[in-house]
DNA sequence: GAATAAAGGGATATTATTATCCTGAAATTA
DNA sequence: TAATTTCAGGATAATAATATCCCTTTATTC
């Protein structure tokens, strides 16, 4: 039901730097700030998304994160599939290590068809969409007592 | 996405004891064997299920573990409130402690509904429906070559 | 009453997740 | 070239989840 703290960070930090001018590096100890998450482990993450192709970073002075790719083309799904694994939507409710339509546990037809909407939710939200949510101030990524969504 | 370990264990001992002839207690080790799980480990599962009011335990040479309910009424919500703790679908999908309606983070109106919906299955399934599905033979408890859903 | 079988409960061990620390490498600026 | 800034990467620490162990209590059987 619920991601692991390393997604929320990862899924967090992504959105927000979907909120900034794209480019431009983003450091990994503002994002940490921002999102009030502990930098340390949050520059692992970031790095563990660049290894898998969603972000570019430079070192040195100017140096920081960029998504790579443009925000409108980046799900949900794939940023989770890098934190959570390739098949993270595909296991058994129960734990089953084969639960498919021909061999199932018990709630796996009830669970199936909202499995798929999860999925398809997962699929069509990309960071563009959801950075959009936050600049609207609507919406916020953190915890935080004062604002974080500045400039639209 | 996933249940704890503890949960998944929980959910399998829960259809599995509904699967039996009520009254009649049921051994941990014999639960343990049936759906290949660590019997102490289980046991301690068993347990707060006990102090959760959901089983009856019995020590002695006849003792075991016996559903205190009808297994018609109870339902996976009621199981999994015992193991994931009473509002672990309340849980906010970034991990933010404030995601209401009024406040909330970029995913909450799209993951809203889909909540709803799992809620909504989990007070629909009791022990009973998941134990018929078992007996019927068309689904399984546990990962195991031979067979475990016999007397109907 | 003694032996046996089961759960109760506390302590401990193992493993995975989350978090921190430290040093090195790369880039920028002066 | 030297100083500074930032990520890279490895080692380590802290915490939480999972699993095991041991001994006690309770009930049954003989």
């Amino acid at each position: 039901m619920i991601l692991s703290r390393t997604s929320q960070y990862a899924v967090q930090a992504m959105i927000y730097m979907a909120t900034q001018p794209p480019e431009t590096p983003v450091l990994n100890k503002d994002i940490a700030e921002r999102l009030n998450v502990p930098a340390p482990y949050l520059a692992k993450i970031l790095q563990s998304l660049s290894k898998g192709g969603l972000l570019s970073s430079f070192r040195g002075r100017l140096g920081g994160f960029c998504l790579r790719q443009d925000a409108a083309s980046v799900s949900l799904m794939q940023l989770l599939q890098l934190t959570e694994g390739p098949d993270f939507t595909q296991s058994c409710l129960l734990g089953l290590k084969r639960c498919s339509d021909e061999t199932a546990c018990p709630v796996h037809v009830r669970w199936l068809p909202i499995k798929e909407k999860v999925i398809a939710m997962l699929n069509e939200m990309s960071l563009a969409d959801l950075a959009l949510a936050v600049q609207s101030g609507r919406y916020r990524l953190a915890d935080m007592p004062l604002g974080m969504m500045a400039e639209a």
